[in-house]
RNA sequence: CGCGGGGUAGAGCAGCCUGGUAGCUCGUCGGGCUCAUAACCCGGAGGUCGUCGGUUCAAAUCCGGCCCCCGCAA
C-alpha cells in the first residue's frame, strides 16, 4: 500500500520501521522541523527524520500542514493510507478525507481513555493497571476517532514512563501493521468510541514534578515513575532542587508528611495518610544519579528534617 | 556567544579565596567485641588532585588553553 507518515519522536521510529518490513512502499514523511536542543542549543533533527532519510525516504518538514502547499505535496504523493504516530500536529479535515483509507493514527492508551498529549504518563500517573495502544481512524476531534484495533498490556509496579514508553512503541507498530492489513482486507471495521470512560491526558509541565508530600506514597511513586527520566519529580533541599529517580514504598508512620523518619536503606519521608516513601535513587541539581546512600555520604541529612 | 554547578582513593564530599604535611563520610581488607547486627572499637590498603602549558624555591590551590559530566532555560 502506498503510505504518506506522519510521526516526530523516537516513539514513531518503530512503526515507520515496522511499515516498511511488512512491504509497504512509504511514499514521503512528514515530521516536525529540526529544533535546537541541549545545552548547546544545537539544531537536531527529529529521531523519525534521522530513520527516514537513511531508509532513503523524502522528507517533508512544514511549520503546519494547514496550508495548500503541504495538501498539495500530499496529493500528489496519492497516498493510499496516512499513518500518524506522535506526529505532534493536528491534521485539517482535508487532509483526513484525501487518502482511500484515512488517516490512522497510534494511540498509546485504550480510548476513549486518555485522550490526548501525554497517554503515557498520565496512565502511570493514574495508577492504572492495564494500558495499551490503540489504532483508531482520525477525524477532527483530537483522538475521537473510530477505534480499529486494540492491544492490550500490564503496567507493573516498576515501569516508569521510559519502560512502558518503550513497551508500548513496539506494540503500537506491530498493531500498526496489523491495522493496514486488516483495512486493506477489509476484516478491520470501525468502531465508534463509547461515551463512557473518557478522559483526557494534558501536556505535561516541568512544574507537575512538585512532589506533594500530603498525598499517599502510592500516589508519589506514580509521579515518580510517570516523569522519569523526563521531565522527573523533585523537590528541595536548601533550596537546591533533587530529583527523585526511583523509590520504594515504606511502611506505615504517623509523622507529619515531609518529615525524613529514617535514614535505612534509603530516605524514608512521610506522606500523606500516614503512608511514606523511601528514596533510593536521586539526582540533585548539577551531579549525577547517585543512590540515597551515596548522596547521604556528602549531604549530611539527619532523620525529623523536614523537606518541602 | 543563553544562565549556572562540577571533574580530588571504588562512591559521595571538604580543601582552592589567604600556595608549602592529601582530609571527611561510606565502602573495602585485617583484627577485636557481641546471642546477634546495615551496630560498635582498633588497624591497613587505596589518589598522576580531568588534561596541556605558564608563574614560583614550591601548585589540588594562582594564570591561560583544551577535554568531559550535569542542572536550568529552550
Amino acid at each position: 500500500m502506498r503510505i504518506v507518515f506522519m510521526g516526530t519522536p523516537d516513539f514513531a521510529v518503530g512503526s515507520l520501521e515496522a511499515l516498511l518490513k511488512a512491504g509497504h512502499e512509504v511514499v514521503g514523511v512528514f515530521t516536525q522541523p529540526d529544533k535546537p536542543q541541549g545545552r548547546k542549543m544545537v539544531l537536531t533533527p527529529p529521531p523519525v527524520k534521522v530513520f527516514a532519510e537513511n531508509n532513503g525516504i523524502t522528507v517533508y518538514q512544514p511549520t503546519t500542514v494547514r496550508t495548500e502547499e503541504a495538501f498539495d505535496i500530499l496529493k500528489s504523493l496519492a497516498p493510499d493510507l496516512i499513518a500518524v504516530v506522535a506526529y505532534g500536529k493536528i491534521i485539517p479535515e482535508n487532509i483526513l478525507n484525501l487518502p482511500k483509507f484515512g488517516c490512522v493514527n497510534v494511540h498509546a492508551s485504550l480510548l476513549p481513555r486518555h485522550r490526548g498529549a501525554s497517554p503515557i504518563q498520565t496512565s502511570i500517573l493514574c495508577g492504572d493497571k492495564e494500558t495499551g495502544v490503540t489504532t483508531q481512524l482520525m477525524d477532527i476531534g483530537v483522538d475521537t476517532g473510530d477505534i480499529l484495533l486494540v492491544s492490550k498490556t500490564q503496567i507493573l509496579p516498576d515501569d516508569n514512563f521510559e519502560t512502558l514508553h518503550d513497551k508500548l512503541a513496539v506494540m503500537g507498530a506491530q498493531l500498526l501493521v496489523d491495522t493496514v492489513e486488516g483495512l486493506e482486507n477489509g476484516t478491520v471495521i470501525p468502531k465508534k468510541q463509547p461515551d463512557d470512560g473518557v478522559t483526557h491526558a494534558s501536556i505535561i509541565k516541568k512544574e507537575m514534578g512538585q512532589i506533594n508530600f500530603n498525598k499517599t506514597s502510592f500516589e508519589i511513586d506514580c509521579l515518580i515513575r510517570a516523569f522519569t527520566p523526563w521531565p522527573s519529580a523533585y523537590f528541595f533541599i536548601n533550596g537546591k532542587r533533587i530529583k527523585v529517580i526511583k523509590a520504594i514504598l515504606g511502611e506505615k508512620t504517623n509523622a507529619k508528611p515531609g518529615t525524613v523518619v529514617s535514614l535505612k536503606g534509603g530516605i524514608r519521608v512521610a506522606c500523606g495518610g500516614e503512608t511514606s516513601l523511601v528514596f533510593t535513587d536521586l539526582q540533585p541539581e548539577g551531579k549525577g544519579v547517585m543512590t540515597a546512600k551515596a548522596l547521604l555520604n556528602g549531604n549530611p541529612l539527619t532523620e525529623g528534617t523536614v523537606l518541602c
